[in-house]
RNA sequence: GCGCCCGUAGCUCAGCUGGAUAGAGUAUUGGUUUCCGAAGCCAAGGGUCACUGGUUCGACUCCAGUCGGGCGCGCCA
C-alpha cells in the first residue's frame, strides 16, 4: 500500500539524516487539504531528544529527502513549528481506482491477519423475551464487528451463549402457566420478578393450542424457550444479523463437566477458601474489589462459575482473541471473570477476554422518551424498532455511535425527516451514481482500460484520497473495536462524491474525460457498497 | 461510600498512540437546476471542549481534584 511505501521512505529519511536509528514516523491526512497529502510530526518528537530546535531537525530531514526523490512525491514541505507536509504527484493519488476497480467487493480487504482465530460473543440474550433495544445495538455492532475482522483475514467464530439452567427459566415457566391459568400479574400467586409481559400471555394461548398440560412444568419450559428462541431468530433475521456459528447453553457446562472441572483447578491453584458455609474464590489476588462466592451455603454454583467455565472453553477451543460484547450494566463481570481464568494459572493472559461494552439505548419519540411497549411489558423491542424505521437506519444508527456512549435513538427524527437522515444520504450517493453509470452505458473493460490521467479536478482528487482511506479504516475500526468510524467514513466518502458531481460533469462529450470520470464514479460506488455490506445496510441501485 | 464510563455548537455526535485555525450532521439564514437523480451542492452565523490546577515546546486528548449524569457494588444472572 502507498502509505506503507511512504513511511518506509521516511523511515529512511531519517536514517540517512542521522536523526534516529530507531524511530518511525506516523503518517496522517492533515486536517486542512491545504496541507497536502499526508503530514508527520516525526520532527517535533524528534527534536527533544537531540536538543535542537525542531524546525532545524525538520531542514535536515527534509535535505534528506529531496536527496532521494520518491516516485509518487511532488514536494516536500516544512510548516508550522515543524510539521513535514507530503503532496503526492497526481497520478499516485487516481491509481486507488484502478486497484478498487480490479478488487471490486474484496477491496478493503486484507491478509494481515490471516488466519487468526477470533470469537465474537453477542447478543447473548436469555430466552425469557423478545430481544430489546440493547441486544439490536448489541447486534448491529456484533455483526459489523465480525464483518470487519474478516476483512482483515481472521478466522471469525460467531456465537451466542444462553442461560437455560438459571432461575429465570424457571420465573418463565411459572409465568406461562399461570397466564395460562387466568392468574393475572400480581394476581393470587404471582411471583415478585414474575414477567409481566403481553408475550406470556401470548405463549400460554399457544401451549394450550397445541394441547399442552399446563400442570407439565417441563413441556411448558421446552415450549416457552423454543417459542422465545424462534422469536428472537426471527428477529435477529429480519434485521440481517448473519447466522451464528454457534450457540452455547449454559446447561452444557454442568453436563459434560467443566463446571466441575473448573471448581476442582481453583481449588488446587490455592485460590478458594471456605467461609460461612461457602466456597470462595479470592479474586482480590487479581485486582477484584472483593473475593467472590463460588458455591453457595445452600448448595449450587453463583453464575459466576459457569461464567469462568465458559471461558476456558472459549480458550480451549483455540480461541485466543475473544470480544464479549455486553451492555455496560455488566462491567462488574469483567474483573470477576478474568481473575476466575487467572487464578486457574493454565497461561491465560491477564487481559483475556476482551471486551467491547456498550450503554442503553434511549428511545424518543414525539419529544420524550418513550419506555413502555405494550407487548414487552417494560422495554422496547427489536422489532418494533425495525417495524417503525427501517432495518438499514436502525443498524447506521446503532453502530454510528461509540459503543459506550449513551444513546438516544429519535424515531421522529429517523422518520420525518427521512431525507436528511445519513443512512439515505450514503444510499443516495450509491443510487446517484448507478444512475450515472446506467446512462453512460459503459463496459467494465473500458473502466478498468480508462485514462485515469484525465482526471484534474480538485474535488476528484479529494474523493479517489478518500476512497484510498478504505483499507487503513477497515484495519483500524477492525484493531481497536470500533465499528463507528465506518458509517462515518462512509459519509465523508458520500460528501466527497456529491461534492465533485456537482463541480463537473459524468457524460461528456470526450470519451477519454467520460470514461475516466465515471471509472471514478464506479469506484466510488464499489466503495460505498463494500463499506454498507459490512454494516449489513442495503446499497440501492435506485430509490 | 467505593469502582467503571461519560460531560465538545441550540440538538444528535466525531475528534486516531498529545500537534497546525476543535469538526460533521441537524436546526437557522442566504444562494444554487433551460444540462447526468435538488434525498444534492455552495456559503454564513453558532464553542471559556463542564470547572480548577498540574505535566509539556504544545492538552479536547495525559495526571489530580471539584461539579454534574449513567451504570455497577447479591451466597441474582
Amino acid at each position: 500500500m502507498q502509505k506503507e511505501q511512504l513511511i518506509e521512505w521516511l523511515t529512511a529519511g531519517i536514517r540517512s539524516a542521522g536523526l534516529s536509528e530507531t524511530a518511525v514516523p506516523a503518517l496522517e491526512r492533515p486536517k486542512q487539504a491545504e496541507h497536502g497529502d499526508w503530514a508527520t510530526n516525526i520532527a517535533l518528537q524528534l527534536a527533544k531528544p537531540l536538543g535542537k530546535n525542531p524546525r532545524e531537525v525538520a531542514a535536515s530531514f527534509k535535505a534528506a529527502l529531496e536527496a532521494a526523490p520518491h516516485p509518487l512525491v511532488s514536494e516536500v514541505s516544512i510548516a508550522g513549528p515543524g510539521f513535514i507536509n507530503i503532496r503526492l504527484k497526481s497520478a499516485a493519488k487516481f491509481s486507488v481506482l484502478a486497484d478498487v476497480l480490479k478488487a471490486g467487493e474484496k477491496f478493503g480487504y486484507s491478509d494481515a491477519r490471516k488466519g487468526e482465530k477470533v470469537l465474537v460473543e453477542f447478543v447473548s440474550a436469555n430466552p425469557t423475551g423478545p430481544l430489546h433495544t440493547g441486544h439490536a445495538r448489541q447486534a448491529a455492532l456484533g455483526d459489523t464487528l465480525c464483518n470487519l475482522l474478516e476483512t482483515q483475514g481472521c478466522a471469525v467464530h460467531r456465537e451466542f451463549y444462553y442461560n437455560d439452567a438459571g432461575n429465570q427459566i424457571d420465573n418463565l415457566t411459572r409465568s406461562v402457566q399461570l397466564r395460562a391459568k387466568g392468574v393475572v400479574p400480581d394476581g393470587e400467586g404471582w411471583p415478585d420478578d414474575g414477567y409481566r409481559g403481553e408475550y406470556i400471555v401470548e405463549i400460554g394461548k399457544l401451549f394450550l393450542a397445541s394441547g399442552g398440560d399446563v400442570n407439565d412444568a417441563n413441556a411448558v419450559r421446552e415450549f416457552a424457550v423454543n417459542v422465545l428462541r424462534n422469536e428472537q431468530d426471527k428477529d435477529l433475521t429480519a434485521f440481517g444479523v448473519k447466522k451464528f456459528d454457534c450457540y452455547y447453553l449454559e446447561s452444557s457446562l454442568y453436563t459434560d463437566g467443566r463446571v466441575d472441572k473448573t471448581v476442582d483447578g481453583l481449588k488446587t491453584s490455592g485460590h478458594t477458601f471456605e467461609q460461612d458455609g461457602a466456597l470462595w474464590l479470592k479474586t482480590t489476588d487479581y485486582g477484584d474489589d472483593k473475593d467472590r462466592v463460588m458455591r453457595k451455603a445452600a448448595g449450587g454454583y453463583t453464575y459466576f462459575v459457569p461464567d469462568v467455565a465458559y471461558h476456558v472453553s472459549k480458550w480451549e477451543r483455540g480461541f485466543h482473541t475473544v470480544v464479549n460484547i455486553q451492555g455496560t450494566d455488566h462491567h462488574g463481570t469483567i474483573a470477576r471473570v478474568r481473575a476466575g481464568l487467572q487464578a486457574l494459572e493454565v497461561g491465560i493472559p491477564k487481559g483475556y477476554p476482551d471486551y467491547l461494552l456498550h450503554s442503553m439505548v434511549r428511545v424518543m419519540r414525539g419529544g420524550e422518551e418513550v419506555k413502555i411497549s405494550k407487548r414487552a411489558g417494560s422495554y422496547i423491542t427489536l422489532g418494533e424498532l425495525i417495524e417503525w424505521v427501517g432495518k438499514d437506519a436502525v443498524r447506521f444508527f446503532l453502530v454510528s455511535r461509540k459503543a459506550d456512549s449513551e444513546f438516544t435513538f429519535d424515531i421522529d427524527l429517523a422518520l420525518s425527516q427521512s431525507e436528511e437522515n445519513p443512512v439515505f444520504y450514503v444510499q443516495y450517493a450509491h443510487a446517484r451514481i448507478c444512475s450515472v453509470l446506467r446512462d453512460g452505458g459503459i463496459s467494465d473493460t473500458a473502466l478498468a482500460n480508462a485514462d485515469l490521467s484525465a482526471l484534474t479536478h480538485e474535488k476528484a482528487e479529494a474523493l479517489a484520497t478518500r476512497l484510498a482511506d478504505f483499507p487503513a479504516v477497515l484495519a483500524a475500526a477492525a484493531r481497536d473495536l470500533a465499528p463507528h468510524v465506518l458509517p462515518f467514513y462512509l459519509r465523508e466518502v458520500a460528501a466527497a462524491f456529491h461534492s465533485y458531481y456537482n463541480a463537473e460533469r459524468f457524460l461528456v462529450d470526450d470519451v477519454r474525460d467520460r470514461t475516466a470520470r465515471l471509472a471514478l464514479a464506479a469506484a466510488t460506488a464499489q466503495v460505498l457498497k463494500n463499506g454498507l455490506q459490512l454494516l449489513g445496510v442495503s446499497a440501492p441501485d435506485k430509490m
